[in-house]
DNA sequence: TTGAAAGCGCTAACAG
DNA sequence: CTGTTAGCGCTTTCAA
C-alpha cells in the first residue's frame, strides 16, 4: 500500500491537518514544522492521492478531451498544444477517441464526467441539444464547432473556432483571378461543423464570382479519402467537365489529391490546381508545394486551453485564416486542350 | 450538485447499500428492488462517481499512457489501438506527452500514479532504475523498450516490443544483393531503445556482408529530421563517398529523405535507394512507393492493451518484422555516372 | 435479501 | 499556529 498522509503525520509527530497544510503549502504553518513534514514525506516517498483530494475538494485537476480521430494530424497538433499548456498548470488529460461517432462520444462524456473538471469537445458530432444538456454536468469547451445561433448558449459553454471564411474566400478569388472556371471541393465528414463552414464560404464566394462549384463528400478527411475522391473525379470526367481546380477540406485530403493526379499522369498545377487547408505540412512534404489555408490547430488548442484555465463564463473566440499561395495552384489550363469548351451545368449539393 | 447514490436510495425507498448493490449488478438483490432502483436512478439522471468508487475499491478504471511525442504518427496509431481496445472494457486513458524528456516523463508518471491502475510507457526515455523503481507504485507495461538484461525484471513489469532485427537484416541483404556498397542509416533520438536495436541489427548485418555502414543521428524522428539529414549527406559528399542507399529510422524520416533528394535533383531509386520503417504510409503518399520494414504500431498497441487487461505477472511479447520491397530501392547506381550534373532518367540497364 | 455502520485518503471548518 | 472533527460518495463487512 502506498504511504498515506496519516503515516506522514505520525512520523512527523503532527496531526493530519497540519501535515495536509504543510504539504499543500498553506501559510498557516510555522516554517520549522513544514520542513519537518516535508522531509518526512520525502523520506517515506509520499505521493498525495489526487483521488481522495478530489473527492473532498470537488476538483480533479483533470480535463477530458474528446475528438473524432486521434490519428488525424489536425487533432494531434491540437491535442499537443492543449496538453502542453494545461500540463504546465499541472492539469492532466483524459482522452477519448469518438471515431466520428456521436454515440460513442456521449458514452465517453459520461465516463469522464465524474473525474474531470471540464471537457473539451473537438469537432463534436453530437447534437446541439446533447451538448447543451451536457453543460449541466460540466463546463464545456467546444472546439472547432459552434451551436447554431438559435439555442441559447449556456453560461458554462465556451466556443473556440477557426474562421475559415476569409481563407476560403481568398482561395476562390485567387483561383478566379488565375482564370479557373470549374472548381470542385472535396469536403470532410457529413456531420462536421467546419465542413459546413467551408461549404458555405465556398458557395458564397463562388456565387459572387459566377463560378460553378461542385461539392463531393468523404467519410473521413484523410489522405485515402482525398486520393479516392480525386480518382473518381478524374475517371468520371471527360475533358469537358473535369474541374480546373480542386479545393480540399484539409491538407491530408489535398495530399491524396496530389497522389491521385500523379498516378493518373495529370500535372499539378499544369492541368489542375490543388489547394488544401491547415498549412499543416512540413516544407517539402507535398510536391508541388501546396497552396493552402493557414488555420492553426495549435492555436486552436491554445485557445481551448485558455478557455479551460480561465472560465470567464461563456466565451467565443476565433482563429483567423488566410491564404498561403505556393506552387500547387497556377493559371488555369486552357480548355481548348480538352475536347470541348461548352460549359456543362453542374449540380451542387450543399 | 450531481445526484448521489444517497438521493437515489432515498427516492427508491431503500438503503444506500441496497442501491449500491442494485446499481453495480450484484446478485444479492431481489429483481423487483433492482428494477425500482434502476428506474429511479435513470429518472434522476444519476451517474455514479468513479472518484468515490475508486477511493474505496482501490481501482480507478483508468490507465496512464506516456509517450515521447503525440504528434508522431507511430505513437498516434499505437494510442488509437490502445484506446479502442481498453475503451471496449470501459477503461479510460490518461495521456501524457513527455516531449522526449525523461524528467518530464517522471513528472507525468508521478502525477498519474494515484489515479490510474497501471501505466503504459511507450519508448520510455527513463533509466532502467527509474522504471524498475516505478513498478513499486504501479504495474507498468513497457512498450517499444526493454530493460537491459542485467537488472532483474520485477513481477509488475511487462514488456512489449517490436523485433526489428529480421526486418533490418533483410533490408541490408536486399541492398547488398542489388549491388549497394555504401549505406547510411539515419537514426532516431539518442535515448531511443528501438534506435539501439536498429543500429545493432544494421551493424551486424553489414559486417557480415563486409559492407561499410555510416550512422547519422537525429533529435526527433520526423520528416524534418530526415530532410535535413539527407541534405547534409548529399551536400557533404562528393561523388565518391555519397551513399548508394539510405535506411531510415522510420517512414517519416524516409519521407524527408525522399523530399531532400527530389529537391536536390537526385533520382530515387536511380541514384540512391531509400527505405523506411513501419509501413505506416497510405498507398500513394510516398513517391516512389517506399520500401519499408513492416512493424505495426497498432499491433504493439494491441499487445500493450492485452498486457494491461491480463496482467499475468511479468511478460514479454514481441511483434515480428519483415521487409516490404516497393519502388524506392533498386539496383545500385554505377559510381562512374554519378558526376554528371544532369539528373538521370529512372531506367537503368543491368 | 436488506440495512447500519465503518471507512477509503484527504481537506476544511471550528476550536483551542 | 495546531489539533479535533466531520464529511466528500461510494463499497463492503457484519448483523438482522
Amino acid at each position: 500500500m502506498a504511504t498515506t498522509i496519516r503515516q506522514v503525520a505520525a512520523a512527523a509527530g503532527v496531526s493530519v491537518a497540519t501535515a495536509s497544510r504543510a504539504l499543500s503549502g498553506s501559510d498557516a504553518v510555522i516554517e520549522a514544522t513544514r520542513q519537518r513534514v516535508l522531509a518526512v514525506a520525502r523520506g517515506l516517498d509520499y505521493t498525495p492521492s489526487r483521488l481522495a483530494r478530489s473527492l473532498v475538494t470537488g476538483l480533479t485537476g483533470n480535463v477530458g478531451v474528446i475528438l473524432p480521430d486521434i490519428t488525424n494530424p489536425f487533432y494531434t497538433s491540437f491535442l499537443a498544444e492543449l496538453e502542453s499548456t494545461l500540463g504546465a498548470h499541472d492539469i492532466g488529460i483524459l482522452i477519448g477517441d469518438s471515431q466520428e461517432d456521436s454515440d460513442r462520444e456521449y458514452t465517453l462524456l459520461q465516463r469522464m464526467s465524474t473525474q474531470v473538471d471540464g471537457l473539451v469537445l473537438a469537432s463534436s458530432r453530437m447534437s446541439d441539444d446533447q451538448i447543451v444538456g451536457a453543460t449541466s454536468k460540466l463546463p464545456i469547451v467546444l472546439a472547432n464547432r459552434m451551436l447554431r445561433g438559435a439555442s441559447p448558449v449556456p453560461g458554462r459553454l465556451s466556443q473556440v473556432v477557426i474562421d475559415v471564411d476569409p481563407g476560403y474566400t481568398a482561395a476562390v478569388r485567387h483561383l478566379h483571378a488565375l482564370g479557373h472556371t470549374r472548381v470542385t471541393y472535396i469536403d470532410g465528414p457529413p456531420r462536421s461543423w467546419s465542413g459546413l463552414q467551408k461549404r458555405t464560404a465556398l458557395t458564397r464566394a463562388c456565387a459572387e464570382l459566377g463560378m460553378p462549384l461542385t461539392i463531393v463528400g468523404t467519410d473521413r478527411p484523410g489522405f485515402g479519402s482525398g486520393r479516392d475522391a480525386a480518382e473518381r473525379i478524374v475517371d468520371g470526367s471527360d475533358g469537358d467537365d473535369c474541374p480546373t481546380a480542386i479545393l480540399a477540406f484539409n491538407d491530408q485530403v489535398a495530399l491524396g489529391v496530389l497522389a491521385a493526379c500523379r498516378a493518373a499522369g495529370i500535372d499539378v498545377p499544369g492541368h489542375i490546381s490543388v489547394a488544401g487547408c491547415d498549412d499543416s505540412l512540413p516544407d517539402g512534404l507535398a510536391w508541388p508545394a501546396l497552396t493552402t489555408i493557414d488555420s492553426s490547430a495549435r492555436t486552436l488548442g491554445r485557445l481551448a486551453a485558455q478557455a479551460i484555465l480561465n472560465p470567464t463564463g461563456e466565451r467565443s473566440e476565433s482563429v483567423q485564416t488566410r491564404l498561403v499561395v505556393r506552387d500547387s495552384t497556377a493559371r488555369a489550363h486552357q480548355p481548348s486542350t480538352f475536347h470541348s469548351t461548352v460549359p456543362q451545368p453542374l449540380q451542387e449539393s450543399s
